[in-house]
DNA sequence: AATAAAAAAGGGGTTTTTCCTATATAAATA
DNA sequence: TATTTATATAGGAAAAACCCCTTTTTTATT
Protein backbone atom coordinates (compact mmCIF):
# COMPACT_ATOMS: atom_id res chain seq x y z
CA UNK A 1 0.00 0.00 0.00
CA UNK A 2 1.18 3.36 -0.96
CA UNK A 3 1.76 6.62 1.65
CA UNK A 4 -0.08 9.29 1.27
CA UNK A 5 1.51 12.11 -0.25
CA UNK A 6 1.65 15.46 1.31
CA UNK A 7 3.00 19.32 0.59
CA UNK A 8 4.27 22.02 2.69
CA UNK A 9 3.73 25.34 1.90
CA UNK A 10 4.58 27.86 4.14
CA UNK A 11 7.07 31.35 3.55
CA UNK A 12 8.86 30.50 6.99
CA UNK A 13 11.51 27.96 5.52
CA UNK A 14 12.51 26.53 8.20
CA UNK A 15 9.18 25.82 9.87
CA UNK A 16 7.97 23.61 6.40
CA UNK A 17 10.84 22.01 6.81
CA UNK A 18 10.71 21.54 10.09
CA UNK A 19 7.19 19.90 9.17
CA UNK A 20 8.41 17.76 6.16
CA UNK A 21 10.89 16.05 8.85
CA UNK A 22 7.94 15.78 11.18
CA UNK A 23 5.66 14.51 8.90
CA UNK A 24 8.19 12.08 7.36
CA UNK A 25 8.56 10.24 10.97
CA UNK A 26 4.73 9.55 10.53
CA UNK A 27 3.62 5.99 9.37
CA UNK A 28 1.34 6.32 6.15
CA UNK A 29 2.73 9.64 5.05
CA UNK A 30 5.26 11.57 3.02
CA UNK A 31 5.86 15.15 2.11
CA UNK A 32 6.68 15.71 -1.63
CA UNK A 33 8.11 18.89 -1.44
CA UNK A 34 8.11 22.02 0.20
CA UNK A 35 7.01 25.49 -1.14
CA UNK A 36 7.66 28.97 -0.13
CA UNK A 37 4.81 30.34 -1.47
CA UNK A 38 1.47 30.03 -3.36
CA UNK A 39 3.07 30.81 -7.07
CA UNK A 40 5.90 28.40 -5.90
CA UNK A 41 2.64 25.71 -5.56
CA UNK A 42 1.30 26.70 -8.66
CA UNK A 43 4.21 26.04 -10.93
CA UNK A 44 4.76 22.60 -9.41
CA UNK A 45 1.23 21.73 -10.04
CA UNK A 46 1.37 22.82 -13.25
CA UNK A 47 4.84 21.14 -14.02
CA UNK A 48 3.47 17.86 -13.82
CA UNK A 49 1.10 15.29 -12.49
CA UNK A 50 3.60 13.22 -10.62
CA UNK A 51 3.67 16.97 -8.18
CA UNK A 52 -0.06 16.86 -7.30
CA UNK A 53 -0.35 15.22 -3.62
CA UNK A 54 -2.98 13.71 -1.85
CA UNK A 55 -2.71 16.73 1.18
CA UNK A 56 -1.43 20.22 1.36
CA UNK A 57 -0.93 21.78 4.49
CA UNK A 58 -1.06 25.54 3.90
CA UNK A 59 0.14 28.44 5.65
CA UNK A 60 -2.18 31.97 5.41
CA UNK A 61 -0.05 34.29 5.52
CA UNK A 62 2.42 34.51 2.28
CA UNK A 63 4.25 37.08 0.10
CA UNK A 64 3.07 36.64 -3.37
CA UNK A 65 0.31 34.08 -3.56
CA UNK A 66 -1.48 33.61 -0.11
CA UNK A 67 -3.09 30.81 1.26
CA UNK A 68 -6.71 31.61 0.78
CA UNK A 69 -6.05 32.54 -3.15
CA UNK A 70 -3.47 29.53 -3.41
CA UNK A 71 -6.65 27.15 -2.10
CA UNK A 72 -9.31 29.39 -4.41
CA UNK A 73 -6.74 27.83 -7.10
CA UNK A 74 -6.18 24.30 -6.06
CA UNK A 75 -10.35 24.01 -5.61
CA UNK A 76 -10.22 25.23 -8.95
CA UNK A 77 -8.05 22.85 -10.87
CA UNK A 78 -7.15 20.28 -8.56
CA UNK A 79 -10.79 19.72 -6.29
CA UNK A 80 -9.64 16.50 -5.34
CA UNK A 81 -6.61 17.62 -3.50
CA UNK A 82 -7.01 18.76 -0.11
CA UNK A 83 -5.95 21.93 1.36
CA UNK A 84 -5.29 21.90 5.27
CA UNK A 85 -4.62 25.23 6.33
CA UNK A 86 -1.86 25.49 8.93
CA UNK A 87 -2.08 29.24 10.34
CA UNK A 88 -0.93 31.06 13.68
CA UNK A 89 -4.37 33.04 12.80
CA UNK A 90 -7.14 32.11 14.44
CA UNK A 91 -9.42 35.25 13.82
CA UNK A 92 -13.04 34.32 12.75
CA UNK A 93 -12.63 35.86 9.37
CA UNK A 94 -9.84 34.58 8.35
CA UNK A 95 -10.98 31.09 8.94
CA UNK A 96 -13.92 31.60 7.29
CA UNK A 97 -12.49 32.87 4.18
CA UNK A 98 -9.91 29.97 4.31
CA UNK A 99 -12.65 27.21 4.88
CA UNK A 100 -14.64 28.96 1.88
CA UNK A 101 -11.98 29.19 -0.13
CA UNK A 102 -12.09 25.28 0.15
CA UNK A 103 -9.79 24.06 2.88
CA UNK A 104 -11.31 21.27 4.70
CA UNK A 105 -9.66 21.35 7.90
CA UNK A 106 -7.58 24.26 9.54
CA UNK A 107 -5.46 23.85 12.75
CA UNK A 108 -3.58 26.31 14.70
CA UNK A 109 0.46 26.58 15.03
CA UNK A 110 0.42 25.71 18.37
CA UNK A 111 -1.03 22.08 18.06
CA UNK A 112 0.66 19.31 18.95
CA UNK A 113 2.44 16.43 16.98
CA UNK A 114 0.33 14.05 17.92
CA UNK A 115 -2.60 16.07 16.91
CA UNK A 116 -0.94 17.37 13.08
CA UNK A 117 -1.09 13.16 12.72
CA UNK A 118 -4.24 12.80 13.67
CA UNK A 119 -5.66 15.54 11.55
CA UNK A 120 -3.98 13.98 8.55
CA UNK A 121 -5.13 10.65 9.12
CA UNK A 122 -8.66 11.55 9.29
CA UNK A 123 -8.27 13.70 6.54
CA UNK A 124 -6.76 10.98 4.27
CA UNK A 125 -9.75 8.62 5.32
CA UNK A 126 -12.63 10.71 5.60
CA UNK A 127 -11.61 13.81 4.13
CA UNK A 128 -12.33 16.38 6.58
CA UNK A 129 -11.10 17.56 9.56
CA UNK A 130 -12.03 19.79 12.02
CA UNK A 131 -10.32 21.22 15.57
CA UNK A 132 -13.18 22.46 18.11
CA UNK A 133 -12.21 26.08 17.80
CA UNK A 134 -13.46 25.60 14.16
CA UNK A 135 -16.36 23.68 14.82
CA UNK A 136 -17.53 26.37 17.05
CA UNK A 137 -16.85 29.08 15.18
CA UNK A 138 -18.56 27.21 11.92
CA UNK A 139 -21.53 26.97 14.04
CA UNK A 140 -21.19 30.71 15.18
CA UNK A 141 -21.24 31.82 11.18
CA UNK A 142 -24.25 29.77 10.32
CA UNK A 143 -26.84 30.73 13.11
CA UNK A 144 -27.81 34.52 12.22
CA UNK A 145 -24.92 36.58 11.27
CA UNK A 146 -24.84 36.93 7.66
CA UNK A 147 -21.58 38.80 7.57
CA UNK A 148 -22.12 40.55 4.68
CA UNK A 149 -18.73 40.59 3.31
CA UNK A 150 -17.67 44.42 2.73
CA UNK A 151 -16.21 45.36 -0.20
CA UNK A 152 -13.50 48.23 -0.56
CA UNK A 153 -13.31 49.99 -3.79
CA UNK A 154 -9.45 50.27 -5.55
CA UNK A 155 -9.86 54.28 -4.48
CA UNK A 156 -11.22 53.43 -1.04
CA UNK A 157 -8.13 51.44 -0.36
CA UNK A 158 -5.65 53.78 -1.46
CA UNK A 159 -7.20 56.02 0.85
CA UNK A 160 -7.39 53.82 3.25
CA UNK A 161 -3.90 53.18 3.46
CA UNK A 162 -3.20 56.84 3.36
CA UNK A 163 -5.35 57.19 6.26
CA UNK A 164 -2.96 55.20 8.34
CA UNK A 165 0.13 57.70 7.91
CA UNK A 166 0.26 60.74 9.84
CA UNK A 167 -0.90 62.81 6.71
CA UNK A 168 -3.33 65.50 6.82
CA UNK A 169 -6.95 64.95 5.36
CA UNK A 170 -5.82 68.17 2.85
CA UNK A 171 -2.58 66.45 2.28
CA UNK A 172 -4.31 63.37 1.42
CA UNK A 173 -6.34 65.27 -0.99
CA UNK A 174 -3.46 66.29 -2.47
CA UNK A 175 -1.88 62.87 -2.88
CA UNK A 176 -4.48 61.28 -4.81
CA UNK A 177 -5.39 64.95 -6.54
CA UNK A 178 -8.77 64.98 -5.43
CA UNK A 179 -11.03 67.79 -3.03
CA UNK A 180 -10.53 67.78 0.38
CA UNK A 181 -14.24 67.78 0.23
CA UNK A 182 -13.85 64.46 -1.62
CA UNK A 183 -12.00 63.17 0.44
CA UNK A 184 -14.69 63.99 3.03
CA UNK A 185 -16.89 62.06 1.62
CA UNK A 186 -14.43 58.98 0.84
CA UNK A 187 -14.09 59.23 5.14
CA UNK A 188 -17.60 59.39 5.83
CA UNK A 189 -18.30 56.61 4.00
CA UNK A 190 -15.99 54.33 4.91
CA UNK A 191 -16.95 55.38 8.46
CA UNK A 192 -20.75 53.76 7.74
CA UNK A 193 -19.02 51.26 6.13
CA UNK A 194 -16.71 49.83 8.24
CA UNK A 195 -18.80 50.52 10.84
CA UNK A 196 -16.37 52.72 13.17
CA UNK A 197 -16.69 56.68 14.57
CA UNK A 198 -12.96 58.10 13.64
CA UNK A 199 -10.05 58.00 11.76
CA UNK A 200 -8.83 55.73 14.44
CA UNK A 201 -11.14 53.17 13.60
CA UNK A 202 -10.25 53.60 10.19
CA UNK A 203 -6.58 52.83 10.82
CA UNK A 204 -7.78 49.96 13.11
CA UNK A 205 -9.84 48.32 10.34
CA UNK A 206 -7.01 48.63 8.03
CA UNK A 207 -4.30 46.95 9.86
CA UNK A 208 -6.59 43.77 11.42
CA UNK A 209 -7.44 43.50 7.36
CA UNK A 210 -3.81 43.84 6.51
CA UNK A 211 -4.87 46.41 3.93
CA UNK A 212 -2.32 48.67 5.62
CA UNK A 213 0.71 46.55 7.71
CA UNK A 214 2.35 48.98 10.29
CA UNK B 1 31.69 12.12 22.93
CA UNK B 2 28.20 13.22 23.79
CA UNK B 3 26.01 15.06 21.53
CA UNK B 4 25.18 18.96 22.08
CA UNK B 5 21.95 19.38 24.01
CA UNK B 6 19.10 21.34 22.58
CA UNK B 7 16.17 22.72 24.02
CA UNK B 8 13.11 24.61 21.81
CA UNK B 9 11.22 27.22 23.53
CA UNK B 10 8.88 28.58 21.39
CA UNK B 11 4.51 29.03 21.69
CA UNK B 12 4.14 26.97 19.00
CA UNK B 13 3.93 24.00 19.60
CA UNK B 14 3.99 22.78 16.37
CA UNK B 15 6.86 24.50 15.52
CA UNK B 16 8.82 23.56 18.20
CA UNK B 17 8.24 19.79 17.95
CA UNK B 18 8.68 20.14 14.25
CA UNK B 19 12.37 21.76 14.98
CA UNK B 20 12.60 19.02 17.72
CA UNK B 21 12.43 16.54 14.99
CA UNK B 22 14.46 17.99 12.76
CA UNK B 23 17.41 18.91 14.76
CA UNK B 24 17.40 15.38 16.23
CA UNK B 25 18.27 14.10 12.66
CA UNK B 26 21.53 16.49 12.90
CA UNK B 27 24.88 14.28 14.03
CA UNK B 28 26.29 15.76 16.97
CA UNK B 29 22.78 17.70 18.75
CA UNK B 30 20.11 15.95 20.14
CA UNK B 31 16.79 17.74 21.76
CA UNK B 32 16.31 17.33 25.66
CA UNK B 33 12.96 18.91 25.53
CA UNK B 34 10.34 21.84 24.47
CA UNK B 35 8.95 24.71 26.15
CA UNK B 36 5.64 27.02 25.56
CA UNK B 37 7.09 29.58 26.82
CA UNK B 38 9.89 31.48 29.09
CA UNK B 39 8.02 30.62 32.67
CA UNK B 40 8.20 26.47 31.44
CA UNK B 41 12.19 26.51 30.71
CA UNK B 42 12.68 28.70 34.34
CA UNK B 43 11.09 25.63 35.94
CA UNK B 44 12.67 23.24 33.70
CA UNK B 45 16.52 24.91 34.58
CA UNK B 46 15.63 25.57 38.25
CA UNK B 47 14.22 21.41 38.31
CA UNK B 48 17.53 19.56 37.78
CA UNK B 49 20.58 20.48 36.58
CA UNK B 50 20.42 17.43 33.67
CA UNK B 51 17.85 20.01 31.96
CA UNK B 52 20.45 22.45 31.27
CA UNK B 53 21.18 22.28 27.72
CA UNK B 54 24.30 23.40 25.54
CA UNK B 55 22.07 25.53 23.26
CA UNK B 56 18.30 26.99 23.28
CA UNK B 57 16.75 27.73 20.54
CA UNK B 58 14.22 30.85 21.36
CA UNK B 59 11.05 32.72 19.96
CA UNK B 60 10.46 35.65 20.85
CA UNK B 61 7.05 36.33 20.69
CA UNK B 62 5.70 34.37 23.61
CA UNK B 63 3.05 34.96 26.74
CA UNK B 64 4.00 34.93 29.88
CA UNK B 65 7.65 35.19 29.64
CA UNK B 66 9.20 36.29 26.05
CA UNK B 67 12.11 35.86 24.52
CA UNK B 68 13.86 38.41 25.84
CA UNK B 69 13.23 38.64 29.57
CA UNK B 70 13.92 34.70 29.43
CA UNK B 71 17.49 35.66 27.69
CA UNK B 72 17.81 37.76 29.96
CA UNK B 73 16.98 34.93 32.76
CA UNK B 74 19.07 32.87 31.47
CA UNK B 75 22.07 35.40 31.36
CA UNK B 76 22.30 35.97 34.68
CA UNK B 77 21.90 32.47 36.30
CA UNK B 78 23.01 30.44 33.28
CA UNK B 79 25.75 31.76 31.67
CA UNK B 80 27.36 29.35 30.27
CA UNK B 81 24.35 28.52 28.34
CA UNK B 82 23.83 29.71 24.46
CA UNK B 83 20.86 31.11 23.20
CA UNK B 84 19.86 31.64 19.80
CA UNK B 85 17.29 33.96 18.78
CA UNK B 86 14.98 31.83 16.66
CA UNK B 87 12.11 34.54 14.57
CA UNK B 88 9.72 36.15 12.27
CA UNK B 89 10.78 39.39 13.72
CA UNK B 90 13.39 41.19 12.24
CA UNK B 91 12.91 44.99 12.58
CA UNK B 92 15.76 46.18 14.08
CA UNK B 93 14.74 47.29 17.60
CA UNK B 94 13.60 43.42 18.53
CA UNK B 95 16.89 41.87 17.26
CA UNK B 96 19.45 44.53 19.27
CA UNK B 97 17.35 44.16 22.20
CA UNK B 98 17.58 40.04 22.13
CA UNK B 99 21.29 40.39 21.36
CA UNK B 100 21.42 43.21 24.01
CA UNK B 101 19.76 39.93 26.16
CA UNK B 102 22.85 37.99 25.51
CA UNK B 103 21.72 35.85 22.58
CA UNK B 104 24.85 35.03 20.71
CA UNK B 105 22.98 34.47 17.68
CA UNK B 106 20.09 35.37 15.32
CA UNK B 107 17.90 33.47 12.85
CA UNK B 108 15.37 34.11 10.91
CA UNK B 109 12.94 31.33 10.74
CA UNK B 110 12.87 31.68 6.79
CA UNK B 111 16.25 29.69 6.85
CA UNK B 112 17.06 26.79 5.14
CA UNK B 113 17.26 23.80 7.52
CA UNK B 114 20.78 23.38 6.37
CA UNK B 115 21.76 26.91 7.88
CA UNK B 116 20.18 26.35 11.26
CA UNK B 117 22.80 22.93 11.34
CA UNK B 118 25.64 25.21 10.24
CA UNK B 119 24.65 27.69 12.92
CA UNK B 120 24.14 25.24 15.75
CA UNK B 121 28.02 23.74 14.57
CA UNK B 122 29.20 26.92 14.95
CA UNK B 123 27.57 27.54 18.09
CA UNK B 124 28.56 24.92 19.57
CA UNK B 125 32.20 25.05 18.54
CA UNK B 126 32.61 28.57 18.14
CA UNK B 127 30.48 30.10 20.76
CA UNK B 128 28.87 32.25 18.53
CA UNK B 129 26.98 32.67 14.93
CA UNK B 130 25.91 35.74 13.21
CA UNK B 131 23.20 35.93 10.01
CA UNK B 132 24.72 38.50 7.51
CA UNK B 133 21.45 40.46 8.19
CA UNK B 134 22.48 40.60 12.02
CA UNK B 135 26.20 41.15 11.26
CA UNK B 136 25.10 44.33 8.58
CA UNK B 137 22.96 45.58 12.10
CA UNK B 138 25.44 45.41 14.31
CA UNK B 139 27.32 47.39 11.53
CA UNK B 140 24.90 50.15 11.72
CA UNK B 141 24.51 50.51 15.41
CA UNK B 142 27.67 50.73 16.16
CA UNK B 143 28.33 53.58 14.07
CA UNK B 144 26.65 56.63 14.64
CA UNK B 145 23.03 56.17 15.80
CA UNK B 146 23.04 56.37 19.65
CA UNK B 147 19.66 55.12 19.36
CA UNK B 148 18.54 56.84 22.40
CA UNK B 149 16.02 53.95 23.81
CA UNK B 150 12.38 55.06 24.54
CA UNK B 151 10.88 54.87 27.70
CA UNK B 152 7.47 55.25 28.62
CA UNK B 153 6.24 55.09 31.82
CA UNK B 154 3.19 53.30 33.05
CA UNK B 155 0.72 56.35 32.25
CA UNK B 156 1.94 56.68 29.48
CA UNK B 157 1.46 53.21 27.81
CA UNK B 158 -2.00 53.03 29.56
CA UNK B 159 -2.81 56.43 27.32
CA UNK B 160 -1.25 55.04 24.92
CA UNK B 161 -3.31 51.91 24.79
CA UNK B 162 -6.53 54.05 25.11
CA UNK B 163 -5.56 56.29 22.35
CA UNK B 164 -5.34 53.41 20.31
CA UNK B 165 -9.24 52.79 20.60
CA UNK B 166 -11.82 55.18 19.01
CA UNK B 167 -12.52 57.11 22.42
CA UNK B 168 -12.37 60.48 22.28
CA UNK B 169 -9.41 62.06 24.34
CA UNK B 170 -12.18 63.52 26.86
CA UNK B 171 -13.57 59.59 27.52
CA UNK B 172 -9.85 58.56 27.78
CA UNK B 173 -9.86 61.60 30.38
CA UNK B 174 -12.65 60.00 32.08
CA UNK B 175 -11.12 56.64 31.92
CA UNK B 176 -7.86 57.35 33.34
CA UNK B 177 -9.55 59.99 35.98
CA UNK B 178 -7.11 62.60 34.84
CA UNK B 179 -8.48 66.47 33.58
CA UNK B 180 -8.82 66.73 29.79
CA UNK B 181 -6.49 69.36 29.90
CA UNK B 182 -4.11 66.44 31.55
CA UNK B 183 -4.55 63.83 28.66
CA UNK B 184 -3.44 67.30 26.56
CA UNK B 185 -0.38 67.32 28.04
CA UNK B 186 0.52 63.49 27.44
CA UNK B 187 -0.11 64.01 24.14
CA UNK B 188 1.88 66.47 23.19
CA UNK B 189 4.85 65.08 25.17
CA UNK B 190 4.18 61.78 23.75
CA UNK B 191 3.81 63.28 19.98
CA UNK B 192 7.39 65.11 21.14
CA UNK B 193 9.10 61.89 23.01
CA UNK B 194 8.07 59.72 19.84
CA UNK B 195 8.64 62.01 17.25
CA UNK B 196 5.24 61.66 15.43
CA UNK B 197 2.97 64.85 14.33
CA UNK B 198 -0.60 63.18 15.44
CA UNK B 199 -2.88 60.69 16.85
CA UNK B 200 -2.30 58.59 14.03
CA UNK B 201 1.69 58.31 14.74
CA UNK B 202 0.67 57.63 18.61
CA UNK B 203 -1.41 54.20 17.32
CA UNK B 204 1.59 53.29 14.16
CA UNK B 205 4.02 53.62 17.59
CA UNK B 206 1.70 51.65 20.14
CA UNK B 207 1.28 48.88 17.39
CA UNK B 208 4.91 48.54 16.43
CA UNK B 209 6.13 48.40 19.75
CA UNK B 210 3.75 45.78 20.89
CA UNK B 211 2.47 48.44 23.08
CA UNK B 212 -1.20 48.01 21.57
CA UNK B 213 -2.11 44.59 19.90
CA UNK B 214 -4.96 45.32 17.12
C1' DA C 1 11.36 72.54 56.22
C1' DA C 2 12.99 74.41 51.95
C1' DT C 3 13.75 73.56 47.26
C1' DA C 4 13.56 71.34 43.06
C1' DA C 5 11.22 68.36 39.89
C1' DA C 6 7.31 66.09 38.09
C1' DA C 7 2.41 65.59 37.45
C1' DA C 8 -2.02 67.63 36.92
C1' DA C 9 -4.96 71.26 35.50
C1' DG C 10 -6.50 75.54 33.40
C1' DG C 11 -7.00 79.62 29.81
C1' DG C 12 -7.51 80.52 25.33
C1' DG C 13 -6.57 79.98 20.51
C1' DT C 14 -5.79 77.66 15.71
C1' DT C 15 -6.33 73.83 12.82
C1' DT C 16 -8.25 69.51 11.61
C1' DT C 17 -11.73 66.44 11.83
C1' DT C 18 -16.27 65.23 11.67
C1' DC C 19 -21.05 65.84 10.18
C1' DC C 20 -25.11 67.33 7.38
C1' DT C 21 -27.12 68.79 3.34
C1' DA C 22 -27.01 69.96 -1.46
C1' DT C 23 -25.21 70.30 -6.28
C1' DA C 24 -22.44 69.50 -10.53
C1' DT C 25 -20.46 65.97 -13.49
C1' DA C 26 -19.32 61.77 -15.49
C1' DA C 27 -20.57 56.94 -16.42
C1' DA C 28 -23.70 53.37 -16.99
C1' DT C 29 -28.16 51.81 -18.50
C1' DA C 30 -32.93 51.41 -20.01
C1' DT D 1 -31.62 60.08 -25.68
C1' DA D 2 -33.47 60.22 -21.18
C1' DT D 3 -32.69 58.37 -16.71
C1' DT D 4 -30.56 56.38 -13.14
C1' DT D 5 -26.30 55.83 -10.56
C1' DA D 6 -21.85 56.65 -8.95
C1' DT D 7 -18.35 59.98 -8.27
C1' DA D 8 -16.64 64.46 -7.21
C1' DT D 9 -17.40 68.83 -5.03
C1' DA D 10 -19.36 72.78 -2.04
C1' DG D 11 -21.06 75.48 2.07
C1' DG D 12 -21.38 75.82 6.57
C1' DA D 13 -20.98 74.50 11.35
C1' DA D 14 -19.98 71.93 15.57
C1' DA D 15 -16.78 68.91 17.76
C1' DA D 16 -12.42 67.23 18.48
C1' DA D 17 -7.62 67.56 18.03
C1' DC D 18 -3.72 70.18 18.46
C1' DC D 19 -0.63 73.91 20.45
C1' DC D 20 1.44 77.34 23.67
C1' DC D 21 1.95 79.18 28.00
C1' DT D 22 0.81 79.61 33.03
C1' DT D 23 -0.53 77.97 37.61
C1' DT D 24 -1.49 74.70 41.13
C1' DT D 25 -0.64 70.36 43.39
C1' DT D 26 2.20 66.32 44.45
C1' DT D 27 6.23 64.05 45.00
C1' DA D 28 10.91 63.64 45.66
C1' DT D 29 15.47 65.54 47.36
C1' DT D 30 18.95 67.88 50.00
Amino acid sequence: MTNYSVVVVDDHTLLSQAIQTMVNTFEKFEVLYTCKNGQELVNQFSGSPENIPDIVLMDINMPILNGIETTEWIQKNHPIVNVMALSVEDDDKTVLKMLKAGAIGYLLKDTEKSVLEKALIEIAENGFYHSKNVTNLLMKSISGNGDEEIVLKEKEIIFLKLACTELTYKEIADRMCLSPKTIDGYRNNLFIKLNVKNRVGLVMYAIKNKIYTP
